[in-house]
DNA sequence: CTGTTAGCGCCTTCAC
DNA sequence: GTGAAGGCGCTAACAG
């Protein structure tokens, strides 16, 4: 920058006008100036820039890995939304760890980032609230922290298990088994709350040999799939949290010689790519993703720049995605 | 930072040194401090700090989407390699075009970068090479530019290419059609002269008609393979570039009655997850997508910090990964 | 071992 | 409209 004011004969001073407000500079020395910027690809340093601004004009988000599309279409989303207003994005994982999600955190918040979309599940619930208290511009993306709603953009997985629920029961199944995610997570004890709800307003009951613990994963779906066929459980349909467990579970079926939906019908959550390509195509309850995403984006720049936070839409309703796993139960 | 030096009764050169070089600090002095840090719970502002140090201990990622896990596996390949010796890892998105790579590249060397992983396609060779020769920090992941391998960390494609065309020929397959990736990109015409090589090696030719360009999605895959039943082209086995187009060309076999492998032989390329997941399983030629990422890391951070970039792994290898969508061809 | 000093590169008053 | 000066928060000599 001090090259550039030498070789164009002013001081760094109008430099900066010229980089930052070209309109507050005589049109003459403007042009001289901007000249010699482009001359030498002279290129402002950020670093410095931000610290003298206390703004960086970026947003940035933490996830647990990249390796799932499931975050990646999140990060799209928030990415999209802030690419349309000027801002920048970055992203850090946590690495799938609370500790993770704190170190991440920090780093993005020594980078002056304006603000900060966290999506965490590692976390409870008073350290999450911990955070948001001491970090106004830290925001929850798909988690609701009951008094922070303002703050948090999610789909209601309350309202995702009654459509599970309600939609399994229209299609005639009276005996099914839930496999859920890890019970310290709030998207698996949500989903099971509005599933039983709905259940139990259709006077059904569900007992413990109906609900299995998985974890989300394919593997979670093939051992929850092979006790399920193993004990004999008498069900018509299995309704699992994640597709990722649902495929694995069509997989053991396939391996078993049980026809889906034929013998059983299996019944999915999130609409992840995979669910259409599988045999049969698989049934599910999807989650808007990338509508999550950039909503969480628009609500993080809202925030940063005090814009107007009540205009970001925050709640998202799961739907019902109708393929070729689930069929009408017999009568 | 002030304030802690104030409280602790030093100067701010002493609470940067506890905070930097603890061992240089007499240790009753730096209880003191340290005790004075935790109860602030100060944190030492990381932009000042790399203005004045000029590095960052971050590297910088440039990614094509994040939606996609391909990406994601060697993204988190990356944040493995770095996160075991103490870097840090930030990703931005081109959002797939060549303006939005070298815009993330920008903001990446703003953010004083002390290395840039950079996953380009969609950039030509020579503003590759231009930006290689400009900014030393920077390196490529998945991609050979000839004069540039110091600084290239990626899979040999020809040899993919070949390994396609050996495997088909060795399960008797003699009529086959390549289905590539977009011709600009030099993962399709690689693996496409690999093929080709190998395939007149063995006495045998491809003909226009044997050759078509796709480019790489679910929806590329469907056209292409419709295409092909429309057009009655005669051949035993189709090789798609991408596990994408075959998946959607099997989900196209399966809605005309065709069965795969009996009627015709499905070969794919990545060994995406959902490889394993679609039916019939698909056959595929696998990138260790997680290991290249791992290599690039530790690449980029040889090259950040001087240490021996020879002993970092450069070149790798697909492999064949043998599941139900070839069979061997009657004859 | 610790305090003082001088920047890192830039932006923003404040005078002119 | 433009230059000079001060400071953003921190670190690295240099003295003491």
């Amino acid at each position: 920058m001090k090259e550039v004011a030498q070789r164009a004969g002013v001081s760094t001073a109008t430099v900066s006008r010229v980089v930052n407000h070209p309109n507050k500079v005589d049109s003459t020395t403007r042009d001289a100036v901007q000249k010699v910027i482009d001359e030498m690809d002279y290129r402002p340093n950020s670093v410095a820039r931000v610290l003298v601004r206390q703004s960086s004009n970026t947003i940035g988000v933490v996830i647990n890995r990249f390796s799932s599309s499931y975050y990646g279409h999140m990060l799209d989303g928030v990415e999209r939304a802030l690419f349309d207003v000027g801002f920048k994005t970055i992203a850090e994982s946590s690495r799938e760890t609370g500790s993770g999600e704190l170190r991440a955190i920090d780093s993005l918040l020594d980078r002056q980032c304006d603000g900060i979309v966290l999506h965490s599940d590692r976390l409870t619930d008073s350290q999450v609230i911990g955070l948001l208290e001491k970090h106004p511009q830290i925001m929850l993306m798909n988690r609701l922290i009951p008094g922070f709603a303002s703050r948090c953009v999610y789909v209601d997985n309350v309202h995702g298990g009654t459509l599970a629920a309600s939609y399994l029961y229209e299609m005639g199944h009276r005996k099914v088994v839930l496999v859920t995610g890890p019970r310290a997570f709030f998207e698996s004890t949500d989903r099971y709350k509005g599933f039983r709800k709905e259940w139990e307003k259709n006077g059904l009951s569900l007992n413990d040999a109906e609900v299995v613990e998985g974890n989300f994963t394919v593997e979670s779906g093939r051992t929850s799939m092979l006790r399920i066929l193993d004990e004999n459980i008498d069900a018509t349909a299995v309704f699992f949290m994640s597709d990722e467990m649902a495929v694995g579970a069509l997989e053991v079926c396939r391996d078993r010689g049980v026809r889906v939906p034929d013998q059983i019908s299996v019944l999915g959550f999130d609409d992840m790519n995979v669910a259409s390509f599988v045999y049969p195509r698989l049934t599910t309850i999807k989650q808007p993703l990338g509508g999550i995403g950039e909503a969480a984006g628009a609500l993080a720049h809202a925030i940063a720049t005090g814009g107007d936070q009540e205009k970001c839409k925050k709640v998202f309703n799961a739907r019902l995605i109708e393929r070729d796993s689930v069929r009408r139960a017999d009568g």
